[in-house]
DNA sequence: TCATATTATTTGCATTTGCAAATATATGGA
DNA sequence: TCCATATATTTGCAAATGCAAATAATATGA
């Protein structure tokens, strides 16, 4: 392996933990986190999904989506809900407390989102991601076969 | 904001996460984690380092990784030295132990960047990694004026 | 229908994390 | 020299994390 910065998996994290130190400072102010945030833009999303499904899309593991639920119900940010055709599952709903939190963060992230793409040509912001949607989908070679993905 | 799977944070962290997990799964069975590999990474590039350093380039927090390099040092894969110029700063080396288990990762951290860009041609993995060193720099534009990168 | 396997979520528990404060050393004036 | 400030690392402590086991409900098949 040559040079630590040729190498993808580090130029990813790096990034990756860049973003996610300076977002969360900036919404730690709002009473919210990165996490927090991830679920609420799941939300956003489409609401009412379940565990598992939030897990899959905000990459944080079922368990600690559990008690980070918890919490969130605590702020009254969502309302968990057994869903009546499965009672196996549980499905999460934003309040109107969490809506509001969401327009709050939402000028945030997207001020990220610019900032980051700051002197990108268009079609090299869409290559960019397109690259890291790719990337994401190759990791199927890897995954172990019991353990399906999102 | 429009759909997740289109905003570059999130494309971000979805990959470098599954890499991370991955990775680390791969690597436990030899008494590693990701976290491990990234100093023995760091160190491999150069060896020597400061603290501070070894945190910046890993993105480990310094107090993180304080107590990493303590378990490191247990394991006997890294030794501190106190800078003899310098004596606040302590500066980290690998031992013989650190290295073998550097042999044995290193093929792991090969295929991963394969895998990873399985399918992209030689361009497609430059121009990728240079967005991904142009957006890190970016960040520079968010960064609080007194806590500086490298 | 009963036993068994499967799927979804939560819990137990030890480890990791990261902010803030503490410690240790260095540097630059009065 | 002494004091104030700056820099490097560690520590205190509460919170977050993630694996494995436990719990709960459903689906399958004899």
């Amino acid at each position: 392996m040559g040079p630590l910065d040729s190498y993808l998996p580090y130029l990813l994290n790096r990034a990756g933990a860049r973003i996610a130190t300076s977002f969360g400072e900036e919404v730690r102010p709002l009473g919210a986190s990165l996490q927090i945030w991830r679920v609420l833009a799941a939300l956003r999303e489409s609401d009412g999904r379940r565990m598992g499904d939030l897990s899959a899309t905000t990459s944080i593991d079922v368990s600690t989506l559990t008690r980070l639920v918890d919490s969130m119900e605590k702020k009254e940010l969502v309302a968990r809900r057994r869903d009546s055709a499965d009672a196996r599952v549980v499905v999460l709903h934003v309040t109107p407390e969490g809506r509001r939190l969401t327009r709050r963060i939402l000028p945030i992230a997207e001020r990220y989102e610019k900032v980051a793409l700051q002197g990108f040509a268009a079609a090299e912001a869409a290559q960019l991601k397109e690259a890291l949607r790719r990337l994401y989908a190759n990791m199927d070679a890897l995954e172990r076969p019991h353990k399906a993905r999102g």
